[in-house]
DNA sequence: ATACGATCTTGAATCGTTCAAGAAAAGGGC
DNA sequence: GCCCTTTTCTTGAACGATTCAAGATCGTAT
């Protein structure tokens, strides 16, 4: 869908770094709010690290975009939504890769929990060593 | 185990510091930094807050202890490892629960991914409301 | 076209964590 | 038990990512 329409139809106001944010997203997955400042920048150029945030919240809160977290890095960002997949993080390099559930569409919500808990999400990330880097192991 | 010997074992040196860092992880389970110095100043008054960061670091290195984050909060940590659990986290009151894998002892690990990529660990994060917030809904 | 409120810019502040240098102390050999 | 070497701790500053605050600017309903 074009970002312009989805953020009008999310009920947000459309401005040109909501826009540009969206895209930004959309072009790169799993970047950061400092990849995404540096894309956003190309296009508008003098964007204050300010909106990328309250964009990326905002964004973030009307459904059009999720945010992880992997270890002890920076917020990542992707578009891909609602179709619950998963992540898998390289030990090595970083890398971020998504899964698809092996479970099915809306699974992995089959825990063993205490009486009156209710579980809406399961966030499941995945980390090993991907095909570059089982070949050439790490050199830190 | 007792703390001492089980650094000791581990191959680390045994100090006050590490011991009383490793009860405190196992007194209060999903504790952060602040948590444990709160606790550990109360045994040794006067200890610092990188001792405390260093004595965490070289414990989880060690395998004594598991640190895992929960969206963009602190790091956590915690005594009960190699059992392969997960974690609840309640979307109000962000209280952990500990979560036995549903699906056996090494498992979750099954995903389908492209060739060349080894897995090694599945970390599951569910979320969603506890017992106690589902009966009195939040109140930020 | 206007007015209102939402959003952006600017710049400073915060949190959790890490870096750096010297002081203290753990553990092996005597 | 005592000394020596190496690790670990204390102190205090620095850092990255994110958030807070105030005023300027822009989007949208009218």
């Amino acid at each position: 869908m074009e970002a312009r329409t989805a953020i009008r139809d999310a009920g947000l106001r459309v401005t040109r770094q909501r826009v540009a944010v969206l895209e930004a997203v959309a072009r790169r997955p799993h970047g950061s709010a400092a990849v995404v400042l540096g894309d956003v920048a190309g296009v508008l150029p003098g964007v204050s690290h300010q909106a990328i945030y309250d964009c990326l919240a905002h964004l973030a809160e009307a459904g059009l975009l999720r945010r992880f977290i992997v270890d002890g890095g920076p917020m990542l960002y992707e578009t891909r939504i609602r179709d619950n997949h998963h992540h898998f993080v390289c030990r090595s390099c970083n890398t971020v890769v998504d899964v698809d559930c092996a479970i099915g569409a809306a699974p992995c919500l089959d825990a063993t929990l205490a009486d009156g808990f209710v579980i809406d999400e399961a966030e499941v990330t995945y980390r090993g060593f991907c095909a570059d880097c089982v070949r050439t192991p790490a050199t830190p």
